[in-house]
DNA sequence: ATCTGGCATTTTGCATACCATATACCGACT
DNA sequence: AGTCGGTATATGGTATGCAAAATGCCAGAT
């Protein structure tokens, strides 16, 4: 008698209550538009747990999480609340931001395979230089969106992907709608094609910079721009 | 009447609780040797509240934040132990810090004064080019760390130095141990001399690849010589 | 009429009690 | 002797209870 070699993968994610509540307050947050109006939204330990049918426990551990994370602002003996970021911080995400993702760049060209920086293309297929489609902004948007978490896996640094992870989510709001500029969209597409020819190139040093220089346009664009943050 | 206009700064730091137990905890696991030993440390909830004298609720949310921040690893239904890196993930630390450092660089020379920068080169005024305080080995390593934390200061980014903050706990074992050795001390000041020269001389790209190139020149030392990590 | 002081309400922070599950031990069976 | 199965125990996950603190309201005084 042989011992069935079957491949199994061990199974450790008995998922519990706080973690799904964590996500399913997460993505609430995340989906809905912090900055239409400016009362500040209240998150009720006991309303939510309420609502979610659960006690008040995994409600706060999530919160609690969701609070190192920067997305809810808690005031102790106060509550909780949807957490603004300021103009400042704004600018600073971006700031790290544009460091991570140049680094990714960098390390594609050093990493990557063809195959891989060939899909970056891919993506843009739709989207020609004629502008044929520019005017698809939200299916654009999301292609923008596709197209930065791409270069980060394509960057095999995990950390990198997950420290950036909830930039992208901070920035969702704000990139919503500073992209829904037509000029802005166009001249992203542009930028991107350059990143990606720098990337096929293996230019190490001019791919860097490009990512950089999109990510800091951005900022600069968001600092001028930008009178709706406090 | 006139009311009185007093200069005070408001007090919003009703410190809490779970965030006395939160840094109690940090402290206690950044300062102890995590990888001397084999066997894993576990984390006993009931175990630290007697300790600390409290109940569980506060323990857990300071577990809870410390797992997200990397610093415990929590099994659902066996509990939290401090967390120990992979050689993997050391590297992708190393990757993310050599990404923000050199950002942080970029932002000194294009915005810390020159009086900021000159504060770098006296940290190093004992440590002369003569090697004669080679020697002081952990002295100069407490220097290395200042160091660092003073160009995330200059590049008055605060999201970086906070981005970093951990990564720097993170690293603290394994920087002691790396950098105590001679030559890769010696090589460290020469780094940090060429760094302080292209800060001074405003040389943005420079100061950059310097900064970058050290970090991953550290990297590189922890893949080839590191082998006590999993 | 406005300001101040106290009371009531609301809500968090912490403590405790309960429950589900994983591990460990032990006895029985092959 | 080794292995399998059952039970006990320990431990984390969840629920609830209690008290401190902050806000808002109202009444009374100036």
């Amino acid at each position: 008698m042989v011992v069935a070699n079957l491949s199994l993968k061990a199974i450790d994610s008995p998922v519990v209550l706080k973690d799904r509540i964590y996500n399913e307050l997460k993505s609430a947050i995340t989906s809905m538009n912090v900055y239409a109006d400016d009362d500040e939204h209240r998150l009720d330990e006991r309303q939510l747990s309420l609502e979610l049918g659960v006690s008040r426990t995994p409600v706060r551990e999530a919160l609690c999480r969701l609070e190192n994370e920067g997305f809810v602002h808690t005031i102790p003996r106060r509550g909780a609340f949807v957490a603004r970021k300021t103009k400042k911080e704004v600018l600073e995400m971006i700031t790290v931001w544009a460091a991570l993702e140049s680094m990714a760049a960098r390390l594609i060209t050093e990493n990557a395979t063809g195959e891989e920086i060939a899909t970056l293309r891919e993506m843009f297929s739709s989207y020609g230089e004629d502008g044929a489609a520019r005017a698809r902004i939200d299916e654009y948007s999301e292609a923008n969106v596709s197209f930065h978490q791409a270069l980060f896996r394509l960057s095999r640094c995990d950390l990198l992907s997950k420290t950036t992870e909830n930039l992208f989510l901070h920035m969702r709001s704000i990139r919503m709608r500073t992209i829904a500029e037509k000029d802005r969209a166009s001249r992203s597409i542009i930028d991107h094609m350059d990143i990606i020819e720098a990337l096929e190139a293996r230019d190490t040093e001019l791919a860097e910079r490009l990512v950089r220089q999109h990510s800091l346009d951005l900022g600069r664009h968001v600092e001028e721009c930008v009178d709706w943050l406090p």
